[in-house]
RNA sequence: GCGGGUGUGGCGGAAUUGGUAGACGCGACGGACUCAAAAUCCGUUUCUUUUUAGAGUGUCGGUUCGAGUCCGACCACCUGCACCA
């Protein structure tokens, strides 16, 4: 008999020193196998792994593995996306420098990812804040300063008074800085702007070829970029109004509403509104009250419409005695179309609340299809924003909104205003350029240098890498480097006169934008070695979290493209399958004194209640929702505590049991154990019967007892060979359980079975190893040594499914009648119609349904199913 | 508000894509082993009815010999974007 128990602390802890040491997971680049490159999102080293990389680099090992023993030569790096702010909030909470924090949580989380046993090649590790990846990152930027994809603009930024710094959107809290809680103001800030908008168009049809991309990141990235066709109409000033501006541009998707008008509204910031409020001071306090209010989402998301009416009036395009009013608006944003609208009440839900607040006519002129009266038709509370037929709009009436669109384009194409047409056909986007100016210390700084002679200069190429200084304070809010005088400080490249440099870094998405290219060649003295990276990518499996659907994703693309255009990739599309997958997620508890975290307590179930108590006290707790694992419910489990009570098998078993990868996985600590029993199960199994099985030639069986486990195997072989192919772990690890259900009798009676049953044993074995070892490699390794298996599982390949095993000559078909399964019948796989008709209507169950009754149709498709109809 | 998705036993979920609904796991219950417990092994476990049988995949309707799967309307939950003209 074998071992009882399976170790995992032991056997684990050999089995990764022994990989280590014949270094089977390094990969070379001149290999001649065909490539198959997996990636997982690269972790922030934030001190400690939690269980969503766990999920996320189980997922990937598998297919690294599974594609291994397919023949690949498999590419599967792991690095860390080390700059960022919780490094400078460390520094400045616990007064350690933000690199000295950074990478000794690199450190431990290596510790703990070798501990999972993952097939990496190390060899090509490297993190973002290592001066020679942000070196290379420089050199990047310059390249694209050189073919203008880089600029530098002002543009609105929340400003935080209090730590003096620019602040994302989700760092605004109900309109105060989230550390600070200062009242954050809106700025205009000089920023360096990567030139995203430039690739709008090709970024968007870019998607229709990702195919193997979930839909829902296609349509999240298409909505994001966010493409409308319509008109820009420029609408002359009512004469004598106002001096300067001769007409107000407006762009707008439904031309064919323009007899709808009611108002003008231009934006806050519009070059007319704050024109006007030179000599306007109620204005101008309208323009600043906005300014204030505008800033959390909170409260953008409930606050009214509000108008100031200016003196002005416009004509209508096709009518000179119709005059409309021009309001200064704050629901106008001005970096999207003009920063002026036409509002048409009617048919615009938000023109509409506008219009009654202010008192303006609304006036219907589409007419909803079903034959509505155009008199009695009237718009009140609901816009009507579908198609119909237009009215009340003269030469337009009876035209669809689609006619009336272009017959409003031919027009005013035609008519001119201050030399230029009236109208003009435009394209916008929603998609905005990005801006990657931080004004945060731990960041790849960017290379640029300001002149008072020669203005914005890049830093030449030769003076890179521009190095973070290392004495920096973080005793005082704001940027360290903007008050580091003697880092800041440096000689004009072009007038070698006293200049300062940009103190600026990059936004870290400019890290993660290319670290897949990276790692084809890390230990290149350029940024990408074109012959690896024209090898390797696009990265054939990638695998992360939903989050990143669309910023981490669409940057990625887009600087795919301009590495294009630079000369240091040849894709365009990064990424060519992509999959995300679900979180990890756990049961909350709670008392009056608040959380409690799962490894205070106990839980009881009897009868279907269950009930959780404190250990401590025996103090009842309540059981609440299952939420995200989070520090702030306390329903976290540290993976490390896991690996070293159950081992890094159970643990990825567990991840890819049950729960379908692109949704949440519940953790549970019953659950862990059920798999943890498997991983024994598993050992009992093969340690017991290797004895009588080890020196035994592994062989399929065609007939008898043994027949049908080699049938088994066989059949389980492709089916999970199929599952890995399509990420179903799920449905792998179900037929892995069944599989050992059907095996597990003959197993344990090894000792006493005939030589052929042996032989189909034995190969069922090795099947089981080949299978488990994606998934389970350090079993694996362990049943395979037991057997006496030469070589490790880690090198051996997939086994060969025989399709002639699965084929029987007979056939189990259900037999329905009128739709309902009554029954089976056993006939030959190749019986003809009329025989399996003949055959069914012999059945007894067939026989006493039938009565004396004649069925009116029988269905027969055949080696399928067969529907007696009566 | 707009977009995307999901809905199947006590729970996580299967279902060859229109063909045996509930595989497999968790939990529960029963049995064997044990002085006992744990572990292990063997059963039972959608609901109603004692059985026969019937019902059943969020709700209502439709197509079909046959619907969890396709079509229409609705409900619930999740998720993304959100004054985008």
């Amino acid at each position: 008999m074998g071992t009882e128990y399976y170790n995992p602390r032991t056997a684990e802890k050999k089995w990764q020193s022994v990989w280590e040491k014949s270094a089977v997971f390094k990969v070379r680049n001149d290999d001649p196998r065909q490539k198959y490159y997996v990636l997982e999102m690269f972790p922030y080293p934030s001190g400690r792994i939690h269980m969503g990389h766990v999920r996320n680099y189980t997922m990937g090992d598998v297919v690294a593995r599974f594609k291994r023993a397919n023949g690949y030569n498999v590419l599967h790096p792991m690095g860390w996306d080390a700059f960022g702010m919780p490094a400078e909030n460390a520094a400045m909470q616990n007064r350690v420098h933000p690199r000295e924090w950074t990478y000794r949580n690199i450190a431990v989380m290596r510790e703990q990812l070798k501990s999972m046993g993952l097939s990496l090649d190390w060899s090509r590790e490297f993190a973002t804040c290592d001066v020679d990846y942000y070196y290379h990152q420089q050199v990047l930027f310059l390249d694209i300063y050189e073919k203008g994809l880089v600029t530098r603009k002002t543009s609105k930024v929340n400003w935080d008074p209090v730590d003096h710094t620019v602040l994302a959107n989700e760092q605004v809290v109900d309109g105060r800085g989230w550390r600070s809680g200062a009242l954050v103001e809106q700025q205009e800030l000089a920023q360096w702007f990567f030139r995203t908008t430039d690739y709008s168009e090709e970024l968007l049809e870019g998607l229709d070829c990702l195919e193997q991309w979930p839909d829902k990141v296609r349509t999240m990235q298409r909505n994001w970029i966010g493409k409308s066709e319509g008109l820009i109409i420029r609408w002359q000033l009512a004469p004598g109004t106002f001096g300067k501006s001769v007409c107000i541009e407006v762009y707008t998707t439904r031309p064919d509403t323009i007899f709808g008008v009611s108002f003008i509204a231009i934006a806050v910031d519009h070059p007319l509104a704050r024109e006007l409020a030179k000599t306007d001071s109620d204005l101008q306090a309208f323009i600043d009250e906005c300014y204030q209010a505008s800033t959390s989402t909170a409260a953008i998301e409930t606050a009214e419409k509000k108008g100031f009416k200016t003196e002005l009036d416009v004509l209508h395009p096709f009518d000179n005695e119709w005059k409309i009013p021009v309001y200064v608006a704050n629901f106008i944003l001005m970096d999207y179309g003009t920063g002026a609208i036409f509002g048409c009440p009617a048919h615009d839900q938000r023109d509409l609340d506008f219009a009654n607040a202010y008192d303006l006519p609304v006036r219907p002129v589409v007419l909803p299809q079903d034959d509505q009266d155009p008199m009695t038709f009237s718009v009140t509370k609901a816009a009507y924003t579908e198609n119909g037929t237009l009215i009340h709009s003269r030469f337009l009436d009876g035209l669809t909104p689609q006619a009336a669109f272009e017959e409003v384009a031919t027009r005013l194409k035609k008519t001119m205003l201050d030399g230029k047409p009236q109208a003009e056909q435009c394209i916008q986007f929603r998609l905005r350029d990005w801006g990657i100016s931080r004004q945060r210390y731990w960041g790849c700084p960017i290379p640029v240098i300001y002149c008072d002679d020669c203005g914005i200069v890049p830093v030449p190429k030769a003076d890179l890498p521009v190095i973070l200084p290392e004495d920096v304070t973080f005793d005082q809010p704001g940027n360290p480097l903007d008050r580091h005088e003697k880092w800041k400080r440096v000689k004009c490249p072009k007038c070698s006169r006293l200049a300062r440099r940009e103190t600026d870094t990059m936004d870290t998405f400019v890290d993660s934008s290319w670290y897949y290219a990276r790692f084809t060649a890390p230990w290149k003295k350029e940024p990408t070695d074109i012959v690896a990276v024209d090898h390797w990518l696009p990265v054939d499996q990638y695998i992360g979290g939903i989050e990143h659907a669309i910023l981490h994703l669409l940057y990625s693309r887009f600087f795919a493209r301009v590495m294009k255009k630079i000369g240091h990739v040849q894709v365009e599309e990064p990424f060519k399958s992509l999959f995300t997958q679900g979180m990890v997620v756990h049961e909350t508890y709670r008392n009056n004194q608040g959380w409690v975290s799962p490894a205070e307590i106990r839980i009881e179930e009897k009868d279907g209640n269950r009930t959780a108590t404190l250990c401590s006290s025996g103090e009842p707790v309540e059981i609440g929702s299952i939420e995200k694992m989070s520090k702030s419910k306390r329903n976290v489990v540290d993976p490390d505590d896991i690996l070293a009570s159950y081992g890094a098998d159970t643990v990825r078993w567990f991840m890819l049991s049950d729960s379908p990868p692109e949704r949440d996985v519940i953790w549970s600590e019953a659950g862990v154990e059920g798999v943890h029993r498997f991983v024994q199960r598993i050992w009992r199994l093969v340690s017991g019967a290797a004895g009588e099985l080890r020196d035994i030639m592994p062989q399929a069986i065609y007939n008898g007892a043994a027949g049908e486990i080699s049938k088994a195997a066989h059949c389980t072989l492709k089916a999970v060979g199929d599952d890995f192919e399509k990420l179903a772990f799920n449905r792998a690890v179900a037929r892995l359980y069944e599989f050992v259900n059907i095996i597990s009798p003959a197993l344990q009676s090894a000792g006493r079975v005939e030589t052929d049953m042996k032989a189909a044993l034995r190969q069922a074995l090795d099947f089981l190893i080949a299978m488990i070892a994606p998934m389970m490699p350090h079993l694996a390794e362990e049943c395979h040594a037991i057997l006496g298996g030469k070589n490790l599982v880690a090198n051996l390949f997939w086994p060969i499914f025989d399709s002639a095993l699965i084929i029987d000559n007979d056939l189990t078909i259900p037999v329905q009648i009128n739709g309902k399964k009554r029954g089976d019948l056993i006939i030959a796989r190749d019986a003809d119609q009329a025989t399996i008709e003949k055959a069914v209507l012999s059945l007894d169950f067939v026989v006493n349904r039938l009565g004396n009754k004649i069925p009116k149709k029988i269905i027969i498709v055949p080696q399928r199913i067969v529907n007696v109809v009566i």
